[in-house]
DNA sequence: AATGACCAAGTGATCAGATCATTTTCCTCA
DNA sequence: TGAGGAAAATGATCTGATCACTTGGTCATT
């Protein structure tokens, strides 16, 4: 009795939901695209407008589609992803932040270690740009702006690896929530330390050198860590 | 035109969910608990029946809640989660199967080392638990319900290193879905061995041997791993 | 010619009330 | 006592309308 086909057989929700997926996995559009209209789809499928609207109010949980007022529906930037940070994860307590960091300087590492041994260009060019903002971003003091571009470096060091899936997972508990509760323990002063750790592992990742880039971003991560339980327990 | 640092101008349904979550907070609702009725909420919050629906419908998408037909809306098992598989996944190709592994590969061992200093009780207990069904399920040749078992061991692994969020990395990762592909390259012959590292791993864990589990797990996964890619590249 | 104000069509957002389908509760009756 | 079977509760879906936002074009002003 399996659906080893791939034709779900659960509820009209589930159908729709896949069967709209299928749409645009046959239209072969891509994060971004514009996709058809609530009411015409209303009509592809022969239900009404509200149940199209809640299937697709699931997919957009997932970051499938996209609903614009106004505008359309379109392909969202998280289709087809396999892990997903929860978009309606509450901001974490402190002990959730630490137990999250712990959680990065035991993932990451070995991540930047791969990174070092495939070094995927594109990934490669993002990082150094990070660099390049974030030595900006220090000068100007946009210290909101500083950590999004920090975080962003950790994505595209995961990138680098040329694993997809690690890189979902890395992006998954860098996520915006996250940062937020991060800018208000560690503000100015690391700042510069940070871009400093930061050039180094670009480098080791650059040159090939997967011990040190395994090394480098494991003290970078345990030392953010020290930082933040230091502030946590005493605030 | 950055948002950054400015109030996110929120749509009446990231209201509704939001309160909705807070409401079951609340109310010290926990996974499995009923909530209330669709027509309920949507007198309480002042709004019509189908856009309740579809704050729910998001809700339901990442498991904070579930709608059972004829019954009412209860809270899901996934609430307050962080990292989420993705429900909407298609079944993994074989390159993403075998990228999926090295994650794992990646993954895992550090986590097994973290779990044999931390080891916490309730999941060792449960980790012997799967072991034990895992040997009558290879007796009783059941290999769909043997391989659900033989992930369960790996997330109890995970939760015995005593990390919420890396536990639900590694669920992320370990997900149905990839079972049933994973099932179909990896049938039996293999079984008692990976019992047997099953076993050892297990052993190292509860024993504390921090090096050892992380080796053990490593090449455990690691030898997986080459048997998926050799079925991948010889079907 | 470039700019800006305005209008109209397309599209998503929300509403109201009704009906069907499933589950659960509980009362009746053998 | 317990097995049926109504009745209530609740989710699922429909119909059709109205409001709100975006977008692209028109056209007068500069």
């Amino acid at each position: 009795m399996s659906t080893s086909g791939g034709v779900a057989r659960r509820s009209l929700l589930d159908d729709l939901a896949a069967s709209m997926l299928s749409l645009i996995a046959d239209r072969r559009l891509a994060s971004g695209d514009q996709f058809e209209s609530v009411r015409s789809l209303a009509e592809r499928f022969k239900v009404a407008v509200p149940t199209i609207r809640e299937a697709l109010r699931r997919l957009e949980a997932t970051g499938a589609v996209e609903l614009r007022h106004g505008s359309g529906v379109y392909v969202g930037s998280h289709i087809g992803r396999l892990v997903l940070a929860n978009p309606l994860a509450p901001p974490p307590s402190a002990d959730r932040l630490v137990e999250l960091l712990q959680a990065r300087a035991l993932i990451e590492p070995p991540v930047a270690a791969l990174a070092a041994r495939v070094r995927t260009g594109a990934a490669l060019n993002r990082m150094a740009g990070d660099l390049a903002a974030a030595e900006e971003l220090i000068a100007s003091g946009d210290h909101a702006r500083l950590a999004e571009v920090n975080m962003d470096f950790h994505r595209n060091l995961a990138q680098a690896s040329g694993n997809a899936t690690l890189a979902e997972v890395v992006e998954s508990v860098t996520v915006v929530n996250v940062r937020e509760q991060l800018e208000i323990l560690f503000i100015h002063g690391e700042a510069q330390t940070d871009l400093d750790e930061h050039r180094a592992i670009y480098t080791a990742v650059q040159d090939g050198d997967v011990e040190l880039a395994e090394r480098l971003t494991r003290e970078h991560l345990d030392g953010v860590l020290a930082v933040i339980n230091q502030r946590v327990q005493h605030p």
